[in-house]
DNA sequence: CAGTGGTCTAGACCACGTG
DNA sequence: ACGTGGTCTAGACCACTGG
C-alpha cells in the first residue's frame, strides 16, 4: 500500500480549505516553503498545486503567489440530444421538408448570414407511441455542394451526426429551454391542447476556431416526453 | 515573443486528433518516442498529456499506452439558483411554514432516514410582480440543535446559503426540471390554470466525503419566470 | 533587488501489461 | 524480461511583482 504523495498534499491543503484554516483570498505559503514544509520537490509540490487548480479550489498569480478561491455557484452538467433525450420509444424520425429560404433579420443574426444568402430550413418530427411527440427546426448556411446538408437531411440525429463528423471537439453549443404555450401551427404538429405548455429549446452551434455559425436549431417537445437530468460537476 | 513547448505539443496532437490523422481508439507513440520526437524531456511531453487527457481528447492505461479517447456526447453546463434563476424582479421570498413531520415513504429514501426519524419540511414562495411565481419546499432532516436549520429558516436563498458556508467545496447535487400538469394544491399557491403546464424541479444534495443526504427540495415553478440557458463545456 | 510562480531538463525507481 | 505509463528528485533559467 504506496502513498502518493501529490495526493496526500493535495488532501491536506483542500482539507485545511474545507475546514476554514484557508480563507478565500488567502495567499498559501510559498511554493518553495511548501515543498520544504512537505519535504518533496518543487515539481511534486506544483503537480499537487495544478490539481487544485484545476479543481478551483485555489489559484495563482505569477510573481505573487497562489490564493484560495472564493466559493462560486455550482455548476451543473447534463447531456442533450434531441431525440435520444427524449422519454420514452422511439418509434420513427420523420422527415418532413427541406426548403432554401430567405432568411428573417432573426435568422440572419443567429447564422451570421446576410441579405440575398439563402438558408437550408430541415423540418422533422418525431415519432413515440405512434403521436408526435417533437417537432425541430434546423437552419443551416446554404452552402453549395456542401456535403453535411445531404447528412443532416437523413440522420435522424443531428447531434449525434456532429459527433460522429471530424468536427467532434470543435463544437461550441448553446442550449436554452423555456416553456411556451403552442401557436396554432405547432398545436396541430403536436396535437395539443392550446393551454398545454409545452418545452421549447432552441440552441446555436458555432465553431470553435472561427466562431462561424454552422447551425441554429429549434425543438419543440411536448412536456409529457421530456425530463432534464443534471448533476454538479464532480472535479475527482 | 516565447513559444511554449508542452503548449504547442498540445496544439499538435490535438490537430492530428481533430483532423482524424490519429483515429479514436489508436494508440500514441510511447511517451518515450514522443519526447524524443518532439525534442523535450519525457517530463514536458507528460505535461502535455496531461493536459490532453483532461480534455478528454486521449486517456491512458498503465502499462500498455496513450490512447485516442472515443467522441462523446457533449456535456452541457449551466448555473442554477432557486431564487436568482428566475426571470423578473423578485419582490419577495416569504417563509409559508416550517414543520416537523414524519417522513413517506419516498422522502425516507431521498434522505435516507428511517421510521422514527422526523423531518424538517420548509415552505416559501417567491414573489414576483405582486403574484406568486415559485412555491418550493425544502426537506432537511431533523437533527436537535442543528444550527444550519436556522439559517435555512431565515435565508432566502438556499443555495446561496449552502455556497457561503463551510462546506462549499463537499457537496453534490443532483437536478431533474419535468413540466407538470399542477395538482389542485399548487393551482391555489400559484395562481395557476389546471391546463396551465409548470417547471417541477427537484434536487437531493448529498455531502461528497460521507454520501449522507443533507437535503430534498422541490421546486414548482410558473413557466413564465423559468428560462434555462446552458453551453458546452470549455476546455480551454 | 529578492522573491514569486512558470517552464524545462535528465535522470531515477516503481507497478503493471505483454510476451 | 522488457516496455509501458506513474511518480519523484534536484537542480536550472525565465518573467513578473514589489519594495
Amino acid at each position: 500500500m504506496r502513498r502518493v504523495l501529490y495526493l496526500d498534499i493535495v488532501n491536506d491543503i483542500q482539507a485545511q480549505i474545507e475546514h476554514g484554516e484557508l480563507k478565500p483570498g488567502d495567499v498559501l505559503p510559498s511554493e518553495h516553503e511548501l515543498s520544504e514544509f512537505y519535504g518533496v520537490s518543487r515539481t511534486t509540490l506544483r503537480k499537487s498545486l495544478a490539481l487544485l487548480i484545476n479543481r478551483n479550489f485555489i489559484y495563482s498569480i505569477p510573481g505573487k503567489g497562489n490564493y484560495v478561491s472564493e466559493p462560486k455557484i455550482s455548476a451543473y452538467q447534463f447531456y442533450f440530444d434531441e431525440v435520444d433525450s427524449l422519454k420514452g420509444q422511439v418509434d420513427e424520425v420523420r422527415l418532413l421538408s427541406v426548403k432554401a429560404i430567405r432568411p428573417g433579420r432573426k435568422l440572419m443574426q443567429a447564422l451570421d448570414v446576410h441579405t440575398g444568402d439563402k438558408v437550408l430550413k430541415v423540418e422533422k418530427e418525431v415519432i413515440i407511441n405512434n403521436r408526435p411527440a417533437e417537432y425541430m427546426i434546423i437552419y443551416l448556411p446554404y452552402v453549395k455542394g456542401d456535403p453535411i446538408i445531404e447528412d443532416v437531411i437523413h440522420f435522424a440525429n443531428f447531434h449525434g451526426l456532429l459527433e460522429k463528423s471530424r468536427l467532434q471537439f470543435q463544437l461550441e453549443k448553446s442550449f436554452t429551454l423555456e416553456v411556451i404555450r403552442p401557436n396554432y401551427h405547432m398545436r396541430r404538429r403536436l396535437q395539443c391542447d392550446p393551454e398545454e405548455g409545452i418545452i421549447f429549446i432552441h440552441q446555436t452551434i458555432v465553431s470553435v476556431d472561427t466562431q462561424q455559425p454552422i447551425s441554429y436549431n429549434e425543438y419543440y417537445i411536448k412536456s409529457d416526453y421530456f425530463v432534464l437530468d443534471a448533476k454538479t460537476l464532480q472535479t475527482k
